[in-house]
DNA sequence: TTTTTTACTTGATTCACGTCAAGTCACGTA
DNA sequence: TACGTGACTTGACGTGAATCAAGTAAAAAA
């Protein structure tokens, strides 16, 4: 549906860090881009291996996780369209501690270390761009850890749905963009609990559940009043 | 004990993100960095408050917490000798996400955006290394996400006790740097519970309690293996 | 010193959530 | 159509850890 060229465009023009750069730079950027397609369920990275490269969502979706050493796992980011990993690669070697895999099929680009380097060349104003986004990941992560500790399932999983209801027209239905397992481990919790929780919102009349992993938010302004 | 500049100066020495420069712009770091001294409990920044500054610690101790919306607080940080916060302020208007007091009697050295800009114009390559802390402040980040979803607190409790120990001569007495309520919040959890592990692990003869908050390991191998 | 405050301990109780186990449902396949 | 297979639900149960409450020790103030 796409070629590479426009596929591969249309992802650089969602990088925030590139947002600032020249046509001409992005053009550059472009040329060195190197496109990748996964299958759902398909490993994007492993943890413990070489990373090299930036890797930026163009089409799919993608979660990165971290496993425990007793079988459980966490997880750290939930990557959209736009949305990227793997900065810390740009710099210098590095060892992925993280893991991710493709939740849908997904289209990813990848920017090697040695492109990215070529690239600071032309435009240095590039790193401070990096600097930008790394600050936003860090307050992001500062956020969920804190949430993770002080907030129950309860109120994390009214939140994630608000949230995620919140990309859908207003009070329509929409499919839950995951299988309960990976809702589960996103929030830190059970497939199990996923579902005795939304039984519980669907007896409070703040939900509707249906078929297909469909639901309808009944009543928002509660849901979101239960994260504390 | 130290005057201004011999404290400056071995502020500086000790941050990551100067390592590279050379003597010159070290002297100009050093000239632009502006000390501040706080006693025991005082609020270094608060959340909500514009940032508008690097903090560097020089001596002493600094906690850097979030607050949540039931009362309950996260300990993100907990600032050594070295260590620094507020990177972001550094590159654009920012609005403190978190809140720093000082544990004991603390001096830190602050660097202004204007100032630390201006350095940038001479030292380029200070952008990556501002990038290089930024990823390993991501790595430390997501590390502690996983660690407080996926082990218990005895295991975490434990980690901390074999870490803390580890900046003492080996098998040493040591007291424990902050407060149960610092440790207990520090670690996701309540001061009871840390009173209660810590009994457990003397009853288990992995570490010996003493007047003072003092304590000592006698088991550090046992100790690093509950961390499952 | 005594008094007051703050930090810590310990016990009893409660509860949220994980775990185990047994279905049920949907969907693809032979 | 019957048969699997994997995703979801529901119940029963156990448990780690928070909460509530009442003390004790230690440090700070008077």
């Amino acid at each position: 549906m796409h070629n590479h060229l426009e596929t591969a465009h249309q992802c650089i023009e969602l990088v925030p860090i590139f947002k600032t750069l020249s046509v001409e730079d992005l053009k550059q950027v472009t040329s060195l881009v190197h496109e990748q397609q996964f299958t759902q369920g398909e490993t994007v990275f492993a943890a413990g291996t070489h990373a090299d490269a930036l890797m930026i969502v163009a089409h799919g979706q993608v979660k990165v996780y971290q496993g425990a050493a007793n079988g459980r796992e966490q997880l750290l980011y939930l990557l959209q369209p736009g949305d990227f990993d793997g900065e810390a690669a740009l710099f210098k070697e590095v060892t992925r501690t993280s893991s991710a895999v493709a939740l849908v099929d997904t289209n990813v680009c990848m920017i090697s270390r040695q492109a990215f380097q070529a690239l600071l060349q032309r435009a240095p104003q590039l790193a401070l761009n990096m600097v930008n986004a790394f600050g936003e990941r860090i307050n992001r992560l500062e956020r969920q850890t804190t949430a993770v500790t002080t907030t129950s399932v309860e109120g994390r999983l009214a939140d994630y749905l608000v949230e995620t209801a919140a990309s859908f027209p207003s009070g329509a239905q929409f499919t839950l963009p995951m299988p309960k397992k990976d809702i589960a481990v996103y929030l830190g919790t059970t497939p199990e609990t996923i579902s005795r929780k939304l039984k519980l919102f669907e007896d409070a009349g703040l939900l509707q559940r249906f078929a297909g992993n469909r639901v309808q938010l009944t009543d928002v302004d509660q849901l979101a009043l239960i994260s504390d």
